[in-house]
Order: structure tokens, then sequence, then C-alpha cells
DNA sequence: CACGCCCATCCAAAAACCGCATCGGTCCAT
DNA sequence: ATGGACCGATGCGGTTTTTGGATGGGCGTG
């Protein structure tokens, strides 16, 4: 007694019989091309046609015609088979790793001339991979690596986590940022003993960490004991406190990109030499298919960045 | 030995399965809303990542996750099931007459002041029909009509064809067209015995029959002669030629809108006194579902077409 | 008027799909 | 540490759906 069910949506092997059907205004033809016989064929547009509840073709045993509405939906038709394949396409391509997204989490002073330098000349070598920017202190970093929020991250040392893979990719000396009218600005380069007792501004130990320990450590190593006038963590508040004159600083030669009036920069020598360093961490188990990708970026060939090296200093 | 037989494209039953076990990340859940049991579900979702060669979905028996790749694919599917139910819908506004596309044949002097007035005054009274415009003389329009080139046709009479409905959607009544300096410019209005042995710019019995013959017939009738110095077919030619001083001519009011300089207008007294008749014509057997409703923007209401008829005078 | 072409329909066989029962693995509470 | 709850995968039998061959019927052609 119940007629045929019809499905109440269509399929896309229905969207193809149709516009087999309509390309070729035969349905026999449109059947060999769909590798079927006739009669299949004609049941799925009439599937098709039911569903939509629609009459697609106007066929007399003789002619086979579109409707207007036939008209349209062969637009329509053809634009999701087309998106069909496109989509199919991407995603194999996100899968390979040929595309795809990594989100890249990044310190303030990484920002100013490790990333650009990265994203401006070696991101070319692999289009089609998108980084998302996350700004985030080194502790956070670690953290958003671990819910998996971030891919990748640009950070200080210590990384003492077992799941992480590590590799440094720059490392760099250290500068000092001096007000206009400082004496020691009549030096080409200045050595730690130029801070003994002199007005320092100084990394917290808290927001920053690294910079602060690195730098008391190289202190009490030279024996010199600056005067600690104020503790930032930002950078560049610490140069604004710098250029109101309240003390010199000690910061990465990457923060000579941020040119406040008024404040100049002279090298500071240092053992070693390039103290700074700045690794790359991800964990090992990360499944982003578009991270070998980006990892190939990120290897120095002729860079300034120190040979890479798996194994992380404590 | 040979594995299930994957078909070599996906279906939209499966985008359906995958978009909302992404959704809800959890199968059962996913099955329920898909109204079926758990274990088809995973199959569908198997198969679908099979045909893409992709792993979409992480799931472990205690978490489902979205893979890279699976987040792409997710807003590929989602955007190709909202295209899918889109076609539908406007396929069958199509369908029902809703919405859909008419091919319109107007003669030149049609296009003057009727169908100017057509499409502004009364199109937003089906916003969703789409007028495309073809001018073409009315034997054009005709075969055009024929062929299906054109679903209307707005023409002059005779339109003596039995597939054919007719409706009279305006007349109008004449105007001597005459040059700056010509003497009956004087009169408010003109009777045609003021054309007598007068220079007169007249239409081409063969690109513009309905007006010859009407003219012709009005002059017989009036047992007035006129000078015919000129025979051309196109209406902006004739009133070119009016400027030059060759000539009067005696055109539709319509053509007032042309604002030729030099050229001015004077009403013509005829029996009767709107001989200009302009019919819309269309196949009885038109199966345009928009039809309808662009005939109802025809219908007059308080215009100045005369009364409908679906009898033709030949 | 007979023939050929072409789409629709009928029917049996094949394929696909579904639901039930169940397995193996993980997490959690005890 | 262990038992139980939860969850997705898998095996299997029954049902639905689809397919292809045969056939029917309408229409144009010679």
């Amino acid at each position: 007694m119940t007629g045929p069910s019809f499905g109440s949506q269509f399929e896309l092997h229905q969207l193809r019989c149709f516009v087999a059907a309509a390309e070729e205004l035969h349905f026999g033809r449109a059947a060999a091309r769909m590798n079927m016989t006739q009669p299949p064929l004609s049941r799925q547009i009439q599937l098709l046609e039911h569903v939509l509840g629609v009459k697609l073709l106007d066929r007399t045993s003789r002619t086979v015609k579109l409707t207007p509405a036939g008209r349209v939906f062969l637009l329509e038709a053809r634009r999701i088979l087309r998106l069909t394949e496109s989509a199919a396409l991407a995603t194999r391509r996100i899968a390979t790793g040929e595309a795809g997204t990594i989100t890249l989490g990044f310190t303030a002073a990484s920002g100013y001339s490790f990333l650009p330098r990265l994203l401006l000349q070696r991101a070319s070598a692999a289009p089609n991979i998108h980084v998302a920017l996350k700004e985030m202190v080194s502790a956070e970093q670690i953290e958003s690596l671990l819910t998996g929020r971030i891919d990748v991250g640009l950070l200080r040392p210590p990384i003492a986590r077992s799941e992480f893979t590590t590799l440094k990719v720059a490392s760099e000396g250290l500068v000092a940022a001096l007000p206009v009218g400082d004496g020691r600005l009549a030096q080409a380069s200045l050595s730690l003993a130029d801070f003994d007792d002199a007005p320092l501004v100084m990394y917290a130990p808290e927001g920053a960490r690294y910079f602060h320990d690195m730098l008391d450590g190289l202190f009490k190593a030279a024996r010199v004991t600056p005067r600690v006038v104020q503790s930032l963590s930002q950078i560049h508040s610490m140069l604004a406190l710098v250029r109101a004159g309240i003390g010199a600083a000690v910061v990465p030669e990457a923060a000579m990109s941020l040119h406040f009036d008024d404040v100049h920069f002279r090298p500071v020598v240092t053992d070693p030499p390039h103290p700074v360093e700045l690794y790359a961490a991800w964990r090992a188990d990360n499944d982003n298919p578009a991270l070998g990708a980006f990892l190939g970026l990120l290897h120095p060939e002729g860079g300034d960045a120190a040979a890479a090296s798996d194994e992380m200093p404590d």
C-alpha cells in the first residue's frame, strides 16, 4: 500500500546523474557516461525530481529538454559537485601537510626581529602554510603547548619537559640601552664592569625569569653589582624608563629595532658572546600535518642562528 | 580477498553523519541526532575517511577529536550542505513561479515609454522575477516566440497565430513631429488634413509595416495625400530628418520622450483617437513558471491601457 | 504503415545499509 | 588494585535499495 519511500534529501549520486543527463540530453548516453545502464539513471532522476518536488527534465520518447527550474538546478548542481571536489582536494592537502595552519606562540622579544624575518623571508618557501600568531610569555607557551592551543612555541629556556622536542633557532648578544647624556655612550662597546654601582633598569624575576636570571648570573660571575632602580618585564617599558633618564638597561640586540628617541645602544661584551637564546618547541606527538613543512622553515641555513640542537641546557 | 568496495566519491549522507559526529564529538549522540544507531554511523564515517584517504576524527574509546584535516573538512561539509538546501529552495521557487526569468521581446517604440514604466513601477510587485530584454521588430518577435527564444513579446498587431495568447497592454495617439519654423506649430493640435500635399517623413512598409499601414489607412480614409519625401523604419532616424527640415513626421506619443532639439510635437486628431496599439503575446503552451507572475505585472489597473482582450483585430 | 529510436516500467539478482549483539579499550569510583 | 560504566569498532543476519536485462509504448521517419 505504501508507495516508494523517497528520502527527504537528494544524494550526490543523483546530482551526478542529473548533470550527465542535462548535458547529454539523452538518457542512454548519460547512463554510459555514468558507467551504468539507462533504467537506473531514469530512476535516479525521477527520485531527484520527487525529492525536490520539481520536474527538471521535459522528456518525450523523442527528445529531452531542461525545464526552467532544471536550468537553474543544473547550475546549482554543478556548483555543488565542484565544491565537493575542491573540498576533497583541500582536505587531502591539509592531511599531507602541503597546506595548513600552524598556531605559533612567541615572546614579545622574539617578535621584534626573529619572527618578522621568519615570516617575510622564509614563509615564501611554504606559501600554503598559514601561521596564526599568539603572543605569550614562555611559561604560557608551555602551558599552551600541552593543551594544544599552539602547535609551536618560540620561547626562552629552560624547557624541561620530556614531551617536547626543541630546536635552538637563534642566539644573540646583549646591548646596553643608554639615555642621551650618559657618559658611557662615548665608548664603542661596554663591559659588564661598566654597570657596577650604576643605576640599572632590570628585568623582573616573575614576568621575565629568563632575562632576569641570565643577567643576574652574568653580573655575579663578573663580580659586578649594579644598582637596580626598577624591575620590569616588558622591554618597551624598560626603554621608556631609560629614556626618562632613570637608568641604563641591558637588553637583547633585537630590542634595537624599537627605536626610542633619546635612547642609544652600545654592544655589551659578555661570555659567552651570544647568551640570549631562542628555542622553538613543539610536542613530539603533535599530529598537525603542516608541522613538518613549518619546521622546515625554522632550520637555519646560513642565517645568524647557531647550530641546531635537540639537547636543551637546563 | 578483495576488501569492501568503496565508492570513489562520498555521498551527502556521509557528510551529514560527519557533521553530526564532529559537532557532538560523540558517536552515540550523533547517531541519535541522525535517527539511527551508532554502528552504521561509525561505518559511514569510516567510508568517508576511506574515500578521502584522510583521517577526519581522532577517536579513542574515550574521546573524539577533530584532526586538522577534519576541521577543514567540517567547514567544507557545512558549506556543501547549506548549498544543497539553498539549491533545492531556489529550484522550488523557480518551479512555483515565485522567482525566475522572463525573456521579453520589445519593439523600439515600446521601449521609449511603456517598457520603462513597466519595469520601474510594476516590477517591484514581483521582485524575484528577472526580465531579460531583447529588442526586435514585431516579425522577429513572432519568430522568437515560436522557437522559444523569448517568453513574451511586446509587439504590434496583427498577430495571426492560433498558438499565441495576446493582451492589449497600451494604446496611444499620434503626434506630429515638426521642425522649428514650421507654420503648423502655431496650432495647438493638428488634423490629418494639415499634412495634405506637405512633405512627410514616412514609415517604411518593410521595416515598420504596422505604422506604415496604419498611417496609410488613416490618410486614405481622410482623403489626404501627403508628399512622402523619405521612408524609414526607425523613429529616431525619422526625427533626425525632421530636425534637418526635410519634412514633418507622424509618430506615436511615446516618441515625445526622445527630445530632439529643434523638433516640437503637436497632437494629431484621429479617429479612433488612440490608434497605436501595443500587445503582449506569448505561447499558450509556454511552461515557464514565472510567466504567470510576469503577466500579473502587465494587467492594467487604473493605467492608461485599454481593457484586456483575448481577441485580436486583424 | 512499418521501422527505429528512446524513455518508462517490471522483475529478479546483487549490493548496500541498518540494527542487534558483542568486543576491546579507557576512565573512574570504590 | 579492581570492578563497573562508557564508548567506539566489528561480526552478522535481515531488510531496504539499487542495479541491469527484458519489455512496453509513444513518437518521428522513411
